[in-house]
DNA sequence: ACCTGAACACCGTTCAAGT
DNA sequence: ACCTGAACACCGTTCAAGT
């Protein structure tokens, strides 16, 4: 019997139980997906689940958290110059992407956070962090003279931003209708907005 | 004891408990507020509520299709000259205080149609008709020299809306900002999409 | 015809008991 | 230290019985 347990157990266990909620999520929604779905999904009981996340609801704020993590990693190598608005463009692709199959995740996770201040306050902590790199991005592309600066640079990324997930939420309606054309139509916000000369 | 019933009541029963549902959601949020709650505030029982709505998520979805239907007949007061800037920041005006105290309400909506087929496409109906109403609206503005010609019509409606439901669905999570400054950074947005040369 | 409210079914969460 | 799974609590929905 060993006097230390795993310290890398938990983190497996909770990954465990995350890939298990993002697949039944996925096949049948957030509201629709039970606990005991999720437990023989990840051959674990209710209890054990338990010992790693606080509700259901906290394992909705873990993936959301995640995936936004990931696309404000994108924003890195988001191009200041002329190839920022395809940047841009590509960045959203990847966004609806993420997205794509578990459409119905998106407007879920922002009724739970609308309902629970601890996950609304972790998202928007994150939100602002990634507002904050935007900005910056566009700032400097204002400067190389790359986007026209009559727009302040935090209202063009918080604009960007609100389009952004304004076309990921009606996508959830929409289904039928091709990633192509809404980044099509993104991309063409994303020009007007910042490059309104062209 | 009347041959025939009330020919009003069904209407008047639902408007009952409609507001109920309403008041409740703004108290509590749709996800908390039980139908126990709604029947008290509506003085009825549940076998009553079942016998005119289908379900809570049908309650939700006649509220969400009641506040869209409000939202169209304002375009109907659209000016299509170079008051259409400001008229559609006034709407957005709306729009925000129709979701001002059921901020968490916006989101559920759209998590409740993201995941009820039923719901969806009844939103989806009402969806469309908005859009080729404030496509017209734009294009007769792009006729008429008010707007800019280099967007479709089409495509600067859909932007548009999602803007506009990227702002709201954003608000729920900042409840603090208030609705003058979403109003201004919505109709800088607008501005930019429909008179790009201003 | 319309309503009541107890009963049912389901599911998120807990906890006593195991290893 | 970690897990199991039965039990609990809660709530959306139904239905037999009333007027």
């Amino acid at each position: 019997m060993p006097r230390l347990a795993d310290p890398a157990l938990p983190e497996r266990r909770r990954g465990q139980i995350l890939d298990a909620a993002r697949e039944c999520f996925r096949e049948r929604g957030f509201r629709l997906t039970t606990i005991e779905e999720i437990c023989a999904q990840a051959r674990i009981s209710p209890g054990a689940l338990y010992r790693y996340f606080d509700s259901k609801a906290d394992i909705v704020a873990a993936i959301a958290l995640d995936t936004r993590a990931q696309a404000e990693a994108a924003l890195d190598a988001l191009p200041d110059d002329h190839g920022l608005i395809d940047g841009i463009a590509a960045l959203a692709r990847a966004f609806f992407e993420a997205f794509e199959q578990d459409a119905t995740l998106f407007a879920d996770i922002w009724a739970e956070a609308a309902g629970d201040p601890v996950l609304a306050k972790a998202l928007g902590a994150r939100d602002r962090a990634t507002r904050e790199r935007l900005t910056a991005v566009i700032e400097r592309a204002q400067r190389a003279g790359a986007a026209y600066p009559s727009l302040a640079p935090a209202d063009a990324a918080e604009a960007l931003m609100a389009a952004l997930e304004g076309f990921a939420l009606r996508r959830t309606l929409w289904k039928d209708r091709d990633i192509s054309e809404a980044v099509r139509r993104f991309r063409t916000l994303a020009l007007h907005l910042l490059k309104p000369k062209r």
